[in-house]
RNA sequence: GUGGCCGUAGCUCAGUUGGCAGAGCGUCAGGUUGUGGCCCUGAAUGUCGCGGGUUCAAGUCCCGUCGGUCACCCCA
């Protein structure tokens, strides 16, 4: 067992192989199917001012009150890693003024949060989101709903299941905890200590809580949307309306609540079975942030990589690896080594993946080095093959063996050749 | 931040009422002086997570600590 010193920090990964093809190929999957939908990249800092955060998502937030790591940098200004990418975006947009007011963005990588971690949760976690800036009309919600969908469903997840509901505007957000919350009141003793603590401190977590007391009291409560102003009732039909005509299955969960501030009108989770506890692998809804002075209106989600791998090794596990496009050099004597070492050379600008070990070993090391990196083909050239004048090709899953001059050996990996260098299985 | 379970070889794990540190897989070498996968033989690899305590003696018991895992709070 390594020591503390060599482990990462606690809920931090290192990702390697082989774990690391999948995320390359989920990153190259989003990266297509987003340009589809007019969405670019925006790489914004890890590292923001910690006011960005505070301001938007929210000073009373457990995001921002004990899960954010924060700090002061030498010059004394207080900073945090941000604990999720929309902040960051949305100060880009402002600083860019009329210049994005229509953008499509998109990110993808590391965001930080001081909790336990668990199933689907890390210290450390990468999240991939887009944000519709402008957009200020119901089927934009449903589009970027659409897109987010068909993000997880090209990663081959089938099992999603798209819950949807309203936060209204900021004013019926207020009347309606108002309202539950005296509606609760009245029946505080017979919930659970979790939701009478709530009561006080977040009164909408009430309606989703898992104990079956607390879930048969809400279920009689009137829904959320009872408490909403008829424009926002109907911007939410809107939403259903558009999403039915994109062909997205969704369901209402009028008790759905989410933890950031800066929402409203649509919120919505995705969830799937495989996560247990913490089912949602996404989530996303309308924001009205203020930035500045500049106040920005959007819709965006946020979609967690660990918890849709998580859930994609649950739906298709890892098929057996095949072998790869690649071609290995055995040696024997000096001369075929130098020989190799050029040979390799060419393969490789040619856009073939070939190796050898370039340490001076047995040919039988050899041969199990080649087969454990799970090779196509081996090309032998011995001490036989330099007073012929021919390389040996071997094809490592039939075992048949062929021995060719080097133009021919040339012809024969020709349809190994790629255009970029990239080993994908 | 709180709680349950766990931490022994590169990996997965066994280790009895406290008494010499183990297995399988993997790695390396040989069987085959030029051939991988299957088979056979052999070899290497350990601060038993870390620190302290009890004891003639601790992987084993006690305390602390770090980490993993699952759950709570909350969230992706």
């Amino acid at each position: 067992m390594a020591s503390e010193e060599f482990q990462p920090l606690q809920g931090m990964a290192d990702l390697a192989a082989p774990e690391i093809a999948r995320w390359q190929h989920i990153e190259a999957q989003a990266r297509n199917v987003l340009s589809r939908y007019g969405f670019s990249e925006v790489r914004t800092p890890i590292l923001e001012r910690l006011e960005l955060f505070v301001r938007s998502l929210g000073d009373e937030t457990d995001v921002v009150q004990k899960e954010m790591y924060q700090f002061e940098d030498r010059g004394g200004r207080k900073l945090a890693l941000r604990p999720e990418g929309t902040a960051g975006v949305m100060r880009y947009v402002a600083a860019r003024g009329q210049d994005a007011q229509d953008a499509r963005l998109y990110y993808i990588g590391p965001m930080f949060r001081s909790e336990r971690p668990q199933a689907g949760r890390r210290r450390q976690f990468h999240q991939l989101g887009a944000e519709a800036i402008g957009a200020a009309h119901p089927a934009a919600d449903a589009e970027v709903i659409a897109l987010q969908l068909h993000l997880l469903q090209s990663w081959g997840l089938s099992q999603c299941r798209v819950h949807i509901n309203t936060r209204g505007l900021g004013t019926d957000r207020v009347n309606a905890q108002q309202q539950i919350r005296e509606l609760l009141l009245a029946k505080r003793e017979l919930l659970c200590v979790d939701c009478q603590r709530r009561l006080d401190t977040n009164v909408l977590r009430v309606l989703d809580c898992k104990n079956p007391e607390c879930a048969r009291i809400v279920s009689a409560l009137p829904p959320l949307t009872s408490f909403m102003s008829a424009e926002a009732r109907s911007y939410l039909d809107e939403v259903c309306r558009s999403l039915t005509a994109l062909e997205v299955p969704f369901e209402l969960r009028p008790n759905l609540v989410r933890g950031l501030d800066y929402y409203q009108h649509t919120v919505w989770e995705i969830t799937h079975p495989a996560l247990g506890a913490q089912d949602a692998i996404a989530g996303g809804g309308r924001y009205l942030l203020n930035i500045g002075g500049r106040a920005i209106e959007g819709v965006g989600f946020a979609i967690g990589l660990e918890r849709s791998l998580v859930a994609l090794a649950a739906e298709r596990p890892e098929s057996p690896p095949d072998r790869l496009p690649l071609v290995w050099f055995v040696a024997q004597g000096e001369r075929a080594h130098e020989e190799g070492l050029r040979l390799l050379q060419s393969l490789r600008w040619r856009g073939i993946a070939a190796q050898m070990c370039v340490d001076r070993r047995s040919m039988k090391a050899q041969f199990r080095a080649a087969d454990r990196a799970k090779a196509m083909f081996v090309v032998v050239r011995g001490d036989a093959e330099l007073e012929k004048g021919i390389f040996l090709l071997k094809t490592l899953a039939t075992g048949v063996q062929e021995e060719l001059d080097l133009p021919s050996l040339m012809d024969r990996m020709k349809p190994l050749e790629r255009g970029d260098a990239v080993l994908l299985r």
